[in-house]
DNA sequence: ATTATCTATAGATCTATAGATAATGC
DNA sequence: ATTATCTATAGATCTATAGATAATGC
């Protein structure tokens, strides 16, 4: 076992391994790669890669790990005020990033789930902490009169948002026969999912929207 | 290779492995199930097997044609007339059932396509009459009054149908830690895609929509 | 004769470990 | 002494095929 403390090349290589493993599975997905795979890639023997990690899933745990703190960073809420439409822009922006930067968990979510149960108890508790801010979020919009929806409409809403940002990525790569997994156009994604409150904004706080789309496109 | 006419006993134990491995790729995921795994829960050996089919993607493929038949079916509009929230709702109720009936294609969505280019070339073709369809349905809706909304409200609104309707399943496995991966409660999908259009009905119409909801869920 | 099936197996992986060896830090 | 690394390989699969044998239809 790898001590914990940073100690010469060891953490080097048990952090190349990780980043070796995250740059393959985002290329190729999770199933098709392989731990000789990783090994050949980070430059190191296969016995080598088991000396840092128990087995192909424990990568995968440390990677999800690191995946989970970029989500729960992206859903904080400012605790000071209420919040408003540029936060949920913000918010979306950092979700798009991180699912991007750990693609390989979205592209084959279910199969991983399936394969490990922790991870997927953790990742049914992320989507309900990222369902309980939505649903915050949305209901300080239509408090301070930014939205006007009914509790069940933003109930709806977010399902709908929380279902959209989880599978955009699908949705992307399936959708284009010649899609060959690489980063994605993130920004359609957050105009879409952002799109679904036009319906509840009235004239104005459209109006506004349309700049902060406007602004973050330059 | 055997015959396509109908041949005694070949036509049916073609016919069980389609189903065996349908069976199997439902409850398992078409990654985790082999063709020895196949053969085995068909009663036959796996020589056998690969004497009705080329290779597991071959299986895969010819699962995937009945799927696509299914869907296809489902997308028709009635010739006649003016298609109304009835057809609408008829529309994702044979989606909803299509898509649990071949949930494994789903499941593994973009692994699956991955590894296939001839299915992922389809998929993606599919996906483009999906949207046709249902941007024709939207558009003769809104063209009868039946719902008010712009061009480019419409073509949100689809791209939010075909990407929920395509990941509903996905989403359920994924929400709730313990789901086993069984049939599914198309029910709450199919209410929940179809109550994308509120915002864009008057309230006669909600009233209306409602009232087809209740009839379905009795 | 043709079609369907089985047995047996080659060949390719893949995961993971044992045991030897090299490098490092006190 | 401890940590890191490599070599070599066991053991488990998995896909797919060759070749023998059984069943079927004319």
């Amino acid at each position: 076992m790898p001590r914990l403390s940073a100690h010469g090349a060891s953490g080097r290589t048990r952090e190349r391994i990780l980043e070796t493993s995250l740059a393959m599975f985002n290329a190729h997905g999770e199933p098709n790669v392989t731990t000789n795979h990783i090994a050949e890639e980070a430059g190191i023997s296969p016995g080598n890669l088991y000396y840092h990690f128990r087995s192909k899933s424990d990568i995968v745990e440390q990677l999800f790990g690191a995946y989970e703190v970029l989500i729960d960073q992206a859903l904080l809420l400012p605790a000071a005020r209420r919040p408003n439409l540029e936060d949920l822009w913000l918010q979306l922006h950092l979700l798009f990033e991180a699912i991007s930067r750990y693609r390989f968990l979205h592209r084959d979510l279910v199969d991983i789930l399936s394969r490990n149960r922790r991870i997927r108890t953790r990742f049914a508790r992320l989507l309900q902490r990222a369902t309980a801010s939505a649903q915050a979020l949305l209901t300080a919009l239509a408090a301070t009169g930014v939205m006007h929806a009914t509790a069940p409409q933003i109930n709806a809403l977010v399902e709908s948002m929380i279902l959209q940002t989880t599978f955009w990525l699908g949705y992307e790569m399936v959708r284009d026969s010649r899609y060959d997994g690489s980063a994605g156009d993130a920004g359609r994604g957050i105009t879409h999912i952002i799109g679904l409150l036009i319906p509840y904004l009235d004239e104005s706080e459209r109006r506004h929207l349309a700049a902060i789309g406007a602004a973050y496109a330059a």
